[in-house]
DNA sequence: GGCTCACAGGTGTGTACGCACGTATTACTG
DNA sequence: CAGTAATACGTGCGTACACACCTGTGAGCC
């Protein structure tokens, strides 16, 4: 087979290709997760918030590619739940937020059913197609926002 | 820089990195179609329609590797704005979608931005980047779908 | 110290997406 | 042909996500 060339390619829509991805994986995921009472999303944030301590949510957001505002949403469900909490830093104007006990035991239950949920993907597309794929991931990710943040 | 092995690469989340490079590239094209008035999900489900002439919520749906339940509300407003229209089919269970004149009118003039946002992509990471991603991507839904059905 | 601007954050609104559960219609089967 | 299974779809509910717009705080400049 003759490989595509530039305006081949352009024909099929990659964001497309990703969004459709997402949904097969994510699905897949939150399958697994289903049991610990968690999905995807909350449980990288909450991962997330074990490992820092203390962060803004700007800062969340900004690891996260996510909107300020949906990362503010997203802790909704999880500071209800008591499985985080926030206060007002030094600077009035940031939320600090950090993790309770609560929520580090949740993640730590979860985390058994993340990793089959990662080996189950794994024995599903092998490893040289998921090592290509995160990397391919990142690479456009941190493109595509350096030429957002460049681009003003 | 040596490869990391398969017990490495599973400590970072693969869905984790789906689903943040599809919020990056999601935001990127819908910046562009914004004038258009379609966000990237209604163009890629409008053109569908456009081209397969009448479909089914279920067809819609396996297409686009989405459950039934979110093709129904993706369509509503799709619906109210007259782009598209649905009646009973001989089977009168299925309900069949069709495009409207405004609905085909308004696909065509959302493309050129459309295409502005994949040359855009395509400029920002690289033809050989883009051909890497799209190709997994594809591989990866279509095993994924695949183990989904075959386990049940 | 007052002015201006950048930064951190929240709310209103609308779409995106999926699961649990329920209804109606068709297909299959004894 | 009655009974059952499979199929197609919708609604209630909850989370995911972003933009427009607004408020409050801190930082730098005069």
């Amino acid at each position: 087979m003759k490989a595509k060339t530039r305006n081949e390619l352009l024909t099929e829509c990659a964001c497309f290709d990703l969004r459709r991805a997402m949904r097969a994986v994510s699905r897949m995921y939150d399958d697994f997760l289903r049991d610990a009472g968690l999905n995807i999303t909350q449980f990288s944030l909450l991962r997330l918030i074990c490992v820092e301590k203390e962060l803004s949510i700007s800062t969340l957001g900004r690891y996260m590619v996510m909107d300020r505002t949906s990362i503010t949403r997203a802790l909704v469900p999880l500071e209800r739940d008591r499985l985080i909490y926030s206060r007002t830093g030094a600077d009035k104007r940031i939320r600090i937020i950090s993790v309770t006990n609560k929520g580090r035991k949740l993640v730590e239950s979860a985390e058994p059913k993340w990793r089959q949920a990662q080996e189950a993907l794994m024995d599903t597309i092998g490893e040289d197609r998921w090592r290509a794929m995160c990397t391919v991931l990142r690479d456009t990710t941190r493109m595509v926002r350096h030429r957002t943040i460049t681009a003003d």
